[in-house]
DNA sequence: TAACTCGGTATCCTTTGGGAAGTAGGCACC
DNA sequence: GGTGCCTACTTCCCAAAGGATACCGAGTTA
């Protein structure tokens, strides 16, 4: 920890929040599904396995507060609403592209490893 | 890796369930905190602001289960129980340190536009 | 003998999250 | 003209996760 007495992860403060709101269990997985550009409410929502409309709504509702997500309304019937990265939204693509490559890279190691704790 | 269909990270699969365990609120924080080297249980409770004990007892025995982190305990009194990163554990360093780089960086214009958003 | 140490459990209670169902409102079909 | 369909939510209710607090064991110190 080559620490920042301002901007320390681990104690409360806007960097802190943040790493809160990405280790949300949905945000990433959101994310990675507006990288190839905008989807719309229902695209996502099939994209994404086990996702709840109201999880979907109040993730996507969160990430638009922040500014990682541009909502945009078209005024049809039936209603059709679009979801795309904003350009800070997209600055967070590299980094969690590094964290999902860690993750099929190493599931194999951690699903021994599970195994062996359980037997 | 270039079969999405078998490891795709939306889906329920080992990657998915690797991915929501680092997903988890407080795994990023406590993994950065051991980088330096291993600590004791206090140690790392008093470095994260907020975590109980019920927490952190939880995640560093999924942590321990999944072979990301090594618990040794010294038959000392009063209880002496040390933590540290595995081999393993120390692969997801890089990831990690990325994502509280962005964090880090970020965090001002996130605050801004949530604060836009309130407005 | 009482208090202090550390790394936890046990308990209770609040907060959060998920599933299912309801809402809006204009359009197509019968 | 009434019924049903479309999408993007919203509401309700219950289960699960999470936080606060109390308590523990056992040797060592006051």
């Amino acid at each position: 920890m080559s620490a920042p007495a301002l901007y320390d992860p681990y104690r409360v403060c806007p960097s802190r929040q943040l790493l809160d709101r990405i280790g949300d269990r949905w945000t990433v997985l959101i994310i990675g599904t507006l990288e190839d550009g905008p989807l719309r409410f229902s695209q996502i929502s099939r994209l994404i396995d086990g996702i709840s409309q109201k999880m979907l709504t109040q993730t996507l509702r969160s990430l638009e507060a922040d500014g990682l997500v541009v909502r945009t309304v078209y005024p049809e019937v039936p209603p059709h609403v679009e979801y795309e990265l904003s350009a800070l939204g997209r600055t967070l693509l590299e980094p969690l592209e590094i964290l999902r490559a860690w993750a099929v890279d190493h599931m194999d190691e951690v699903a021994t490893a599970r195994a062996a704790a359980l037997g």
